[in-house]
DNA sequence: ACCAAGTATATCGCGCCGATACATCGATCC
DNA sequence: GGATCGATGTATCGGCGCGATATACTTGGT
């Protein structure tokens, strides 16, 4: 997921992991924050397998020749945008879980509109199955249940109600928008 | 957390494994699954740490003397019921975070009244920072900003609110018992 | 001149996950 | 009678991501 978010904000522009944080923090919304113990471990992990590079900094130089940390300015390689391709490209479970949905949705409008609709899907599935889940909870259970656990489980009801909502407006407006390219 | 829930359910009754999956699975109803992977491991760390221990049974003794895997039944110890007791005590920011909040709920009828408190404000002063932060987000961008993430922003910004009130009403309740107790 | 807050990188231990393996048992189907 | 499938049951492995912690420079306010 993190590797995924990496690659896609490079791919905009060069960054250091400071500022990569602050925009990972802010475009994914409180959705899912990363820390630096996971950022500066998966960027020497991307940095390795070749996707990304430092780029050359002569103060950054001159800063690690007196021995002291400097920023470090990475961009993506040309083998980090192939596998950038093919994280965009692919729709399996992680793409629609809590963790990875908000991740993917940020880099929607790069996602080819076939795969955006597969994950949307996938998305919608699990939501309702969590709702159906819940709603047989609330059934079951309705008097001899835990007080705290029933309010827990009318809230998770309603929001799984509400986002399965949300997700069939974007569906229908991912159709539409497909017949319009049609038409 | 998974600790904490294994330890909560445990002071139930003994279980193993298995069954302690799926009963965690339904009281946490959705907002938290744990794996195999999570919690096999997880359960020779409390046996080693002394608060969980291996009923003896003898038809698992004949299958282990035959080498076959058998069930390993867990209890409580008495180390388990305090660490457990401990545990219910603390009103630390793990348990208004994401991950630990439906934890606790599932367990808050055992919590004492004053953590019981501490926690949902905290829960609420942290669903209420999210939702200012989305707030801001949204009007800040309002135009150059994807189409999809604004999206999620604005579920984002619906659910945080939905559960601003949700915790409204749990305080209010909880006030309301405490005066009643009072009176 | 001093101090707080923000900028910046890095490591360590560990909780948890997904994949995988292995084994038993009852029900259903042919 | 035999096959097969899903549920029951325990376990390990590699790897991701987190929180805590350390370190150090810069900027702005007083």
């Amino acid at each position: 997921m993190l590797e995924f978010a990496i690659l896609g904000l490079l791919h905009e522009a060069p960054m250091h992991g400071y500022v990569l944080r602050k925009r990972l923090h802010d475009t994914l919304g409180m959705f899912r924050t990363f820390s630096y113990g996971s950022l500066y471990p998966t960027l020497r992990r991307l940095q390795r397998a070749g996707w990304i590079a430092e780029e050359s900094d002569s103060a950054a130089d001159h800063d690690r020749a007196w021995g002291r940390k400097a920023r470090r300015v990475y961009k993506l390689t040309a083998d980090g945008k192939e596998r950038f391709a093919e994280l965009l490209g692919d729709a399996g479970p992680q793409t629609w879980d809590d963790e990875g949905f908000g991740v993917h949705l940020a880099f929607f409008s790069r996602t080819p509109a076939d795969v955006r609709m597969r994950i949307l899907e996938g998305r919608r599935r699990r939501v309702e199955e969590r709702r159906e889940g819940l709603r047989a909870a609330l059934a079951r259970a309705e008097e001899r249940i835990d007080r705290y656990t029933r309010e827990l489980h009318r809230l998770g009801l309603e929001s799984s109600e509400r986002e399965v909502r949300w997700l069939n407006e974007l569906i229908a407006n991912e159709q539409a928008e497909q017949r319009g390219q049609h038409g």
